[in-house]
DNA sequence: CAAGTGACAATAA
DNA sequence: TTTATTGCCACTT
């Protein structure tokens, strides 16, 4: 048991926590590494979302930079796409690629 | 076994 | 202000 570490667990977790960012919201990478208790493994809560492993159900597109923003290589169909998304789902913009977390951040108030 | 890589973030210049 | 670098920590080569 317990190995080195708990990779299963932290995916898992991201995924969970991914899986609760409501419409019209989004977390950043951080903040969900903050939330399942790894700050320091933000990078690799990009990486769990990179894998994958449950498309469509992971909404991946919720999740953002610190600053709100969104690269265009990363997102499955294109950062087109995931604008489109975002403001279909009510999610405010500053900039052509920039969310306002002001607006749409989540938690807001960690429910 | 060691070094490099990576859907990030924070700090320095 | 923007750009560059460092740190983080697991995975890949």
């Amino acid at each position: 048991m317990a190995q080195t570490t708990n990779r299963e667990g932290f995916f898992a977790r991201v995924y969970e926590t991914v899986e609760q960012i409501p419409e019209g919201f989004v977390a950043t990478y951080g903040q969900i590494a903050k939330l399942i208790g790894e700050p320091r493994r933000a990078r690799y809560v990009g990486y769990a979302l990179h894998a994958n492993p449950r498309p469509g159900v992971i909404p991946c597109h919720r999740v953002v930079f610190a600053d709100g923003r969104i690269c265009e290589g990363f997102a499955f169909g294109g950062a087109g796409v995931q604008r489109s998304l975002l403001e279909g789902e009510g999610v405010v913009f500053r900039d052509a690629d920039h969310v306002d977390l002001s607006v749409s951040r989540w938690p807001a108030g960690l429910e």
